[in-house]
DNA sequence: TTTGTCCAATGAATAGTTTTGATACTCATA
DNA sequence: TATGAGTATCAAAACTATTCATTGGACAAA
């Protein structure tokens, strides 16, 4: 059973328009053109892959198992023709990010790199944003991630801070609200304890972490909440508001830091890919999160 | 540009083999056929893939970018047909894990059984393996995976339990060893403190989670070792053994139980999944680790 | 330097595949 | 039941891929 790239990218076209003459005109084929790949497709798979009813269309079983790897396997095909008309480079890169903002998209992202640029190795660091500004500014990292502060550095996403609660949350008037935050010098948690205390609500810091997942950790215990940025909230936990009682956080500008020490061609792709990463990143928030 | 599948197959055994005559047995195609595809596939690329040194031949820094997306698409493609061979199935599952046993690959575990048979619903409990073991015996889990402790159930993997360890800890003889572990009722946590009485080692358990990252965060963090199945180890942290003075922990042999309360094609197929993800995890346990 | 061996590239013929435009058919609706 | 909007099917034409036989280049041994 061999199935070609080009028909999967028909498949999927008509899978979408439910229509063989629109599909036709998508993929630059004419109506019966589409008929027949379909057909062979279906031929060389040995099952139907869509249910013919009426005027319209509709995927069948198989066609539903075929489309989730008729897309993967179209976007790979793609990524690699992207990549391969990129010119390559070879060489170093080092590249800095605190953790809470990398979290979840790192091991992806360095490996969908590694696959267009096979030839450039990444130097990874997670520190704290300002410590990360530090090291591009002596030029120690050519690239970092930090939250923006100061001027200075590319701003490419903003994500609202927010107060991750376990499902059951409610604030107890009468005794000191728990928290699980970062270190002292994470300005997250600056941004947290100052407005609580704006908002007169008495706290305690009962868990500290360098990590997300020990935050996440101590949140679904239950035992308190932590303010992290929203992109990090897990589908098991609820983001907490004013509606619980809760002060509204700061937005953080993620921001992308260049080292001016030196230019290089690797240095400006890397970034391109980073702030791609970071869009799909953003645009995934909300997906499978409760209204 | 528009790359086949068949032809970069034959490019993967080209890159492999080196020789276009044995590649040409290897795809059942003439060499000439093989020089052809080649060509064809370099043309469409607009770059040479391979450098023609005499009687060998080599991967071109594009051949090299090339041949990591090649392998990845020509997978999803043979996993593609593989689902569609396979009857599918609808309907439902409940499985169970404790959570230090999947961590790392559940994610991909449920993603790719999801692609295969998009119409089965898995429902996910991370619990103790005592926890898991009842709710299977009791019919409240389809499938659970445990410690095996007891008769029952089918071995998959045997995975050691290790002590892991901040790269620069080092047994201090004079204080207590300062330990993470997981909460009281698991039963690494048992063995671990049984060693360690045995070995008359003084100990203080100074973190307790209930996840696998909680305890890498603090052993990450330089305040504790924490006793942890070797494939959950990351390279960034090392295996302290008893060359740092520390008791040799038992083997874990993980089990798989099937609710004997129904039988069904799903679980079946489930189970051979899980089977399969295992196997590959364990694979891989030692891989980027320093020898 | 010559010769033989091994291998890849090339060319022409052939076999096979894909697309097309025309046409027949199907279904839903007025 | 007539109509329109759509799909399937057909034969012919255009294109693509494979093969076998042959050429040509690189290397090693004489």
């Amino acid at each position: 059973m061999n199935l070609q790239i080009d028909y999967l990218r028909t498949f999927i076209a008509l899978a979408e328009a439910k229509n063989f003459t629109k599909t036709g005109v998508q993929v630059n084929l004419s109506q019966s053109a589409v008929s027949m790949q379909i057909k062979r497709l279906e031929n060389e798979v040995g099952k139907k892959l869509f249910d013919r009813i009426g005027k319209t269309v509709k995927l069948t079983a198989e066609g539903r198992i075929l489309i989730n790897y008729a897309m993967r396997i179209v976007r790979e095909h793609d990524d690699a023709v992207a990549a391969l008309s990129k010119p390559n480079l070879e060489g170093y890169i080092r590249f800095g990010s605190p953790e809470h903002y990398t979290a979840g998209v790192l091991p992806q992202l360095l490996a969908r790199f590694a696959r267009s640029y096979p030839d450039v190795t990444v130097e990874m660091r997670c520190e704290n944003s300002d410590v990360i500004k530090d090291y591009v500014d002596t030029g120690e990292l050519d690239l970092g991630i930090c939250t923006q502060i100061s001027e200075g550095g590319q701003v490419i996403a903003h994500d609202p801070v927010v107060w991750v609660a376990d499902p059951k949350f409610v604030l107890q008037k009468h005794k000191p609200l728990s928290l699980a935050t970062f270190e002292e010098d994470c300005i997250f948690r600056t941004w947290a304890l100052e407005a609580l205390e704006k908002a007169r609500i008495e706290y305690r810091v009962v868990y500290v972490s360098r990590s997300i997942s020990g935050l996440l950790d101590a949140v679904a215990a239950g035992f308190a909440i932590a303010p992290i940025v929203k992109s990090n909230v897990p589908s098991n936990l609820k983001i907490a508001g004013i509606e619980d009682g809760l002060p509204i956080l700061p937005v953080s500008n993620i921001a992308l830091h260049k080292t001016k020490k030196m230019t290089s061609e690797i240095i400006d792709c890397f970034s391109e890919h980073v702030i791609k990463s970071f869009r799909e990143k953003i645009e995934n928030r909300d997906v499978g999160r409760q209204a």
